[in-house]
DNA sequence: CTGTTAGCGCTTTCAT
DNA sequence: ATGAAAGCGCTAACAG
């Protein structure tokens, strides 16, 4: 079959990539290269018999279609960027899991991006993904820097902003109510009893982890309306480990002896403070009681078994996913905001 | 400026993404596009002054360029797909992290692909990626099917499989000895004066996770050799979790009460077996010794600490970029193998 | 050092 | 239901 009809290539201006193309699969089913586009787009615009001929052509040459070329005719490329803070968060990790998952199950690439929470990185970043002619992009986080999120509304497609919920948001927003959760903690300390309460978290200043930080002023205004020391905060601005909350553990027990709960910004931190407290013989929760935020299994696994805010990161990405992907197909949406929620998981840790 | 030279938009016939492009510049700058192009790819083949000319009017029009389009013109796209089997288990996650790391320093971005340990999975997706004209390609371990070898060698870009070591790879190969690490870790076990030793993982059937199998495989030569019960073998097939941990330790525990020593696939069910242990009063390792594989920061946490054969996670995945990037600046290479290496982290659990 | 021209592989528009 | 022609935005090749 492989008689050299037109001469060896053809003329070969740039190196042709020798790949099978539209046109290859084109004749050999004796149709246009366009029919044979949408015999693979749009199938039910292409007769039976002519589909099954350009089926088989695609099959016998292994036709695999340039979304390159595809994408900068028409409009998308079916890749998604989803921009988070860091990969060494683990949160950030399953959040991503659920978004891949879901998208890749429709047809849609993950691009990774990391900000290392700087959003001047995240502003060139966006800058730089969008040049791949993204289907929709998936952002970590409500704050951006002017120009970015200015850019990706006139840009006009699907954007989901995840983690956190509030307004305004460039397009959708998918997340929890950090002060919400942070105050959920603290009440349930409260009804538990304790009054010598600390906050000890990591990283939350302005340019960082501002979501602790959210979680923190829900906890603050707990304390305050009962009344009772609501200041007491430990804080580091490391990246969060069992480490740290080791560190934090023993340098609040240190400075408040007097101390009866410690309420960390996440799991990481306290699993590393019971770690310590079992290491060293101190019990939890007689000598100190130990809440968390993100429901880790490793939580469960600990002794005492840890008491957290459990957040459903899997499904958050899930849910990021959802909407987009119910844009991009054209259906319209029940609302553009979606809160994920959060539960109290009381363990014996408090 | 702004008036209208060649009508509203000129000729429209495809939406006109109204975004600003190289014509625009060039335009702007007084100058063609491909002096634009060149200023911006190879700024060293353009003169200082027009240079400076056309910077500014990038700056001024905001321009971003198209990889889409420079994609499809030229070669790669600076786009890197990395195909592994989970994004579940944190091994990955952490060569991944060094891969994106590096990767986006040198302005490339990573395409997240995940098979689930299919390699039917695997070999579609490969198609697939492919499609987005990569600069290169990672994939995870040296079995793939034949056809995605195949199209992957012909292909001729840079390839790099990591995570093992062998004999033959597509291109680059950058891993661990797998075998070689189960039985230093066997070694050490025999070396504690340990003789009652099983191995306990999961998922280590053919399909799924084999370098775990191959761990075993080297664990067992060992004992062999020294003239040791050498089959003690617990296994399930999910994926690996502190749960299971968990029950692999009791499963074993009730079902060869003699045992000495264990030594698990990994951190992760080594974690769950000493967080077991805790609860239950039982001591490790005067009652039992635990082995583990990867060197999880948590094992360094636990009481007692956790033995382990320790992996440079991160490590490897730098090293895989650095690989990919060497051959993609054209720089001649020392050696398409690199042996990551591992080390007996001996800790307190054995 | 700078520009002209052609074309990457696909899909849009417009016609039949 | 099918096709012809044009062109997405950029860069390789080939001049000057």
């Amino acid at each position: 079959m492989a008689t050299d009809k037109e001469g060896a290539r053809g003329r070969r201006r740039h190196r042709g990539n020798n790949r099978v193309t539209i046109e290859d699969v084109a004749k050999e089913a004796g149709a246009a290269p366009i029919t044979v586009s949408r015999a693979l787009n749009t199938p039910e615009k292409v007769s039976a018999r002519l589909r099954e001929r350009i089926d088989r052509a695609v099959e016998a040459l292994g036709y695999v279609p340039n979304l390159i070329a595809g994408g900068l005719a028409s409009a998308g490329t079916r890749v998604i960027p989803v921009v988070v803070p860091s990969l060494s968060i683990l949160t950030f990790i399953e959040v991503i899991h659920g978004i891949q998952q879901t998208l890749e199950a429709a047809g849609y690439q993950v691009l990774l991006g990391s900000t290392d929470f700087d959003l001047d990185r995240e502003a060139a970043l966006i800058d730089s993904v969008l040049g791949y002619s993204p289907s929709g992009v998936i952002l970590t986080g409500l704050r951006h820097r002017e120009r970015a999120a200015h850019r990706l509304k006139a840009w006009g497609r699907p954007v989901v902003e995840i983690m956190e919920l509030g307004e305004p948001c460039i397009d959708m927003n998918v997340g929890i109510d950090n002060a919400g959760a942070g105050a959920c903690m603290a009440q349930h300390l409260l009804d538990r009893g304790y009054r010598r309460i600390a906050f000890l978290g990591t990283g939350m200043g302005m340019a960082r982890d501002y979501r602790a930080r959210e979680r923190y002023e829900g906890h603050r205004e707990v304390l305050e309306a009962a009344g009772v020391e609501s200041g007491l905060l430990f804080q580091h601005d490391e990246p969060s480990s069992y480490e740290l909350g080791r560190q934090l553990f023993l340098e609040a027990l240190e400075a408040r002896p007097d101390l009866e709960a410690m309420h960390f910004a996440n799991d990481n931190l306290a699993a590393g403070a019971i770690l310590e407290a079992n290491r060293r013989g101190i019990r939890v929760p007689q000598d100190i009681a130990i809440g968390g935020y993100l429901g880790l299994s490793l939580g469960e696994h600990l002794t005492p078994r840890l008491t957290t805010v459990t957040v459903p990161r899997f499904g958050m990405g899930v849910e990021a996913a959802r909407l987009l992907l119910t844009r991009l197909e054209g259906r319209s949406l029940a609302s553009s905001r979606v809160d994920i929620g959060y539960e109290l998981s009381v363990r014996e840790s408090t």
